[in-house]
RNA sequence: GCCCCUGUAGUUAAAUGGAUAUAACUGCGGACUUCUAAGCCGUUAUUGCAGGUUCGAUUCCUGCCGGGGGCACCA
């Protein structure tokens, strides 16, 4: 309906000799300003030099003069009942009945598919994603950057991408080299193993690293220098790294299947583009981008990019993040084809590598803007300050877990899990994902309100009229003499707008307004159905509002499996 | 110091340059006793400050103030 009513404006700006313009339609947010509006009367006027309202009336008379006589199949298919001017210049689109009615059948039809873009497919996109580190914990911040990429994962699905969901690992660099030294040390890998929250213990001993750091600066050196080893493939540092991701892996599967997300399809760590960097080294080298700086291996960039250099390889000769990030991507090229996307879910701290990564990989010619985007989450702030593994003051995500179940209540082990799952998700989704979130435990397990709970229970609520009027026999329900009340419900007026909200969600790669959406759809279908009964013998409307009750459950389930939040069977 | 992000009711958020800035939470008040009460109804704003662009600015631009992040061998 929307590219029809652009196609119609179009139409009279062309006989009204008027240059094409960049004019906007949208929703209203009041619907007596019809259902949609737009303000191509005001942005005309501006470059014509004239009245802006004047303008509008003299558009609408063409309007008028398209869409009626209403007759099926003609411009608008009589579906739009009525246009009108108002306000400083803009033109108002009233929609039909026989619209709206046509709408939620065409919902029914759809069923699963309802709302579903096609852009024509065969679209490779990668979006990666969560990408915890081995040997830590998985914390908030993961859990950000794991929800909101599931959901932008599956809003591209939903509008016909081919999507790759890749989990990048952290199994590799500095890190590991401190993690072996302070196992050697001070730990015990065969004890840990056995241990019932091996994890803990590894943390504890990266904590213990960093204290002893503090006192004695070798140990730093000492690190590198166990890194270097591994990258030069030493047995007892393989061994023992091996040995970590072993236990890491298990511990990620755990909370992956605890956390109802899509399952990854491919989960290379850095490590898997060890020996793909020699040739990103080869390239820098041939574009002549990079030089040597204090020892390490660097690429400049231009002044006026505002950009501090990107360091590719230490002093010691071993490989740092962006290197092995350049050296996935070429890699990712070669495998996936020239048309590739990558989109990364990373958190807003890392901006500026992003930058350099993008602006690096545009000099080396591997990608040309547009196709490498970064998403950026904003951190999880604590009023007491900044987390940090380092110093080990971290909140674990199974303590957050367990304590959205204790307050979900006191149900049944299913419901109260999907609860607080949907809970933990829809706080992550209902905001735009940019802004940092002052961490506190009533906000983030809310289910109250503005919460993946209302959604639910609404949700549950509706289903459980649709089975309800199972046992209501429909024939005996005089239906037929006004099958369909003439005036449209707010509900109605919503549902439809569906698509484009999907739509808008993948052009901005923000699930939050599909949030936004359901929670003001879940709204209405309460305002109306939660004070009227439905199921009774004089409802004469009752096959309507039973269709248009089965609209709103299939575009509830869509809506929510956007955001990865499922719908238990009752709450 | 330089760069990036951010600032909206007491609180947490929404708002694609549009119309009377939209919700939720909390507080107070209320209805029904009904297909699920985790529900429904009522009750709050100088959009940090000062300018600018525009018919129109929470949105774009400039400056200032507050908060967060980044800036050489961590990821």
């Amino acid at each position: 309906m929307k590219g029809q009513i652009e196609k119609i404006i179009k139409e009279v700006l062309k006989s009204l000799n008027i240059e094409d313009v960049n004019f906007s339609i949208e929703h209203p947010e009041d619907f007596k300003n019809g259902d949609y509006s737009t303000n191509v009367a005001m942005i005309c006027a501006k470059q014509l030099k004239t009245n802006p309202r004047e303008l509008a009336e003299k558009i609408v008379v063409e309007l008028r003069n398209l869409i009626s006589p209403p007759a099926k199949g003609e411009v608008g298919g009589g579906l739009i009942e009525k246009v009108e001017t108002a306000g400083p210049g803009f033109i108002n689109f009233y929609l039909s009945r026989e619209f709206f009615t046509e709408s939620v059948g065409s919902i029914l039809s759809k069923g699963e598919d309802w709302g579903k873009n096609d852009n024509g497919g065969n679209k490779k996109v990668i979006v990666e994603y969560s990408s915890p580190n081995i040997a830590k914990p998985f914390t908030v911040g993961h859990l950000r950057s794991t929800i909101i990429g599931d959901s932008i994962a599956r809003v591209l699905t939903f509008s016909g991408f081919d999507v790759v969901r890749d989990n990048h690992l952290g199994d590799w660099g500095t890190q590991f080299g401190k993690l072996i030294i302070a196992i050697n040390k001070w730990g015990n890998l065969d004890e840990i193993e056995k241990s019932e929250t091996p994890i803990k213990l590894l943390v504890d001993l990266y904590v213990k690293f960093h204290d002893e750091a503090e006192k004695d600066g070798a140990l730093e050196d000492e690190a590198r220098a166990a890194f270097a080893k591994l990258e030069k493939k030493d047995k007892e540092a393989i061994d023992i790294w091996k040995r970590c991701i072993e236990i890491s892996k298990k511990e990620f599967d755990r909370i992956y299947k605890k956390l109802q997300i899509t399952p990854f399809d491919t989960m290379y760590g850095e490590s898997f583009f060890e020996d793909k960097m020699a040739v990103v080294i080869d390239d820098v080298k041939e574009k002549n981008i990079g030089k040597e700086s204090e020892g390490a291996f660097i690429v400049e960039f231009a002044e006026e990019k505002n950009l501090s250099p990107l360091l590719l390889l230490k002093k010691d000769g071993s490989s740092l993040y962006a290197l092995r990030d350049l050296a996935a991507d070429k890699w990712r090229k070669k495998e996936y084809g020239d048309n590739i996307k990558i989109i990364n879910e990373v958190g807003a701290e890392q901006t500026e590598y992003f930058r350099q990564i993008f602006e690096t990989e545009a000099m080396l010619g591997y990608f040309k803007k547009g196709d490498r985007v970064h998403i950026a989450h904003g951190l999880y702030r604590f009023a007491e300050g900044k987390m940090s593994t380092r110093k080990g003051n971290v909140i674990w995500l199974e303590d957050i877990i367990n304590e959205a179940e204790k307050r979900a209540g006191d149900i049944n082990e299913e419901t109260k899990e999907v609860v607080a799952i949907g809970a933990l998700k829809f706080n992550d989704l209902k905001r735009d994902s940019l802004r940092d979130i002052l961490f506190n435990w009533e906000e983030i397990l809310n289910i109250k309100g503005d919460s993946g709970t209302y959604l639910q229970y609404t949700a549950v609520r509706a289903n459980s009229i649709l089975n309800k009027a199972k046992d209501f026999r429909l024939e005996t329900i005089n239906s037929k003499l006004e099958p369909i009340p003439a005036e449209v419900t707010d509900l109605e007026k919503y549902l439809y707008q569906f698509p484009e909200v999907v739509e808008y969600s993948y052009e901005s790669l923000q699930p939050h307004h599909i949030a936004t959406y359901l929670t003001k759809l879940a709204s209405e279908f309460n305002t109306f159905y939660g004070n009227t009964q439905i199921l009774k013998d004089e409802n004469k409307y009752m096959s309507y509002h039973l269709d248009l009750i089965k609209a709103f459950t299939q575009t509830m389930k869509n809506g929510l499996w956007l955001l990865g939040i499922e719908i238990p069977e009752r709450m």
